[in-house]
DNA sequence: TCTCAATGTGATAGGCTATAACTTTTCGCT
DNA sequence: AGCGAAAAGTTATAGCCTATCACATTGAGA
């Protein structure tokens, strides 16, 4: 996985791969600064080519990093799916919460790009970035293991999602680093955890006397 | 509030104050199209000062984004005083919780602004940005009403607060208008609210088993 | 082989940030 | 009052980045 080189026509000319080599340039550099760290120019010099010519591949700038986002969608999905996967004495929840604030924290510049950029909102519903992202939430559907159906379960997913995301971001601007303890996140995440299992079997209760 | 003027010299070269102009007047960009939208020289051809005016009140464009910043979060603090403090039914945690939803969506890009780009992570703990975020926690805690104290109470609050800006920022990206139905952020945020109440009162009462 | 679409290049325009050097006010101090 | 320095503005300019244009090269298929 080292630095993309052209695949077949390595005498000059045409890079070979261009468009996933920037791809995978501009992720690089994202994972450390962020969306506003993608520099056309920058990425073009250092895979050897002339600056305009990313353009053959990118109508504009945007259009890379949506490309860019729906690799980082990718990855993020093949990193959770081995954590509900892989065996473990948690729950699959758990491990997938756990795998989520990992990815978010280790690289915090792609979870920027992918959940607190326009990219997402400015994407239209076909792309494949909305199929990759739909993925994830597939994903976390599979993790809730949840006996409720429909609607119930899918608000149940959204709650854990919302609070997941909302502990990833808190430790990210460094407000959870302050008076609190180095476990803090970890605990966090926990207590949620445990917090929406114990609603979500209460509703399912409900729900079931109400039947 | 229209657009900010000269105080006293309205007879040119001297703007007046022409720095709060500056940020207010970003802030009303920032607003729209987040912090990216904030443009030095539309900003300052908008107040009718020549383009490098502005560098004579911030260093450079990251400093105005800091002012914006701490602007931004002492209006946010305003509303949420106002929601704690206003009559209502509710509770006050189900007040605050309400007013931030609110305030996240209706003034997304500056909610982006204050949660999701770097200028807090990167701001020093003696800025007026800094301590204006101090003083929305302690907004939090005061909502909170928790008759829990120390670790645990802020443990409470920071799991409040992640919950709740997960919410905002699902709700921004368009996560959670498809499937499901028009009301449904504030059911979410209602049983979050319910949910973390909960766990706070066993919490509690665990706590005072032990003792 | 010939042609054409894909891909890459040099030249160039335009926008935005930022600095430098110079000008005009304002304000504090005697 | 008036002087002198600091504050706040101005024009000019440099540099970086995005994006487009017209032209060159290559490879693939008719």
């Amino acid at each position: 996985m080292g630095t993309r080189l052209a695949r077949k026509p390595q005498n000059a000319y045409h890079h070979g791969d261009l468009r996933d080599a920037l791809v995978h340039a501009a992720l690089r550099e994202a994972e450390l600064g962020g969306p506003e760290a993608v520099n056309i120019s920058a990425l073009a010099k250092k895979l050897r080519v002339s600056q305009p010519a990313p353009y053959r591949h990118f109508a504009d700038r945007e259009a890379l990093l949506s490309a860019v986002t729906a690799e980082a969608f990718r990855q993020f999905n093949a990193t959770l799916r081995d954590a509900i996967n892989g065996p473990s004495k948690q729950t699959k929840l758990s491990r997938f919460a756990r795998a989520a604030l990992t990815f978010g924290l280790r690289r915090h510049g792609i979870y920027r790009l992918m959940f607190a950029s326009r990219v997402m909102a400015c994407s239209p519903k076909d792309s494949e970035l909305h199929s990759a992202s739909m993925e994830t939430f597939g994903l976390l559907l599979e993790a809730l293991e949840s006996p409720a159906v429909g609607l119930l379960r899918e608000r149940h997913a959204l709650q854990i999602w919302a609070a997941l995301h909302g502990v990833v971001m808190l430790a990210e601007q460094g407000l959870l680093t302050g008076q609190l303890a180095e476990t803090t996140r970890e605990e966090l995440l926990d207590d949620m955890v445990a917090q929406i299992k114990l609603s979500l079997s209460l509703a399912i209760k409900a729900a079931e006397q109400e039947r």
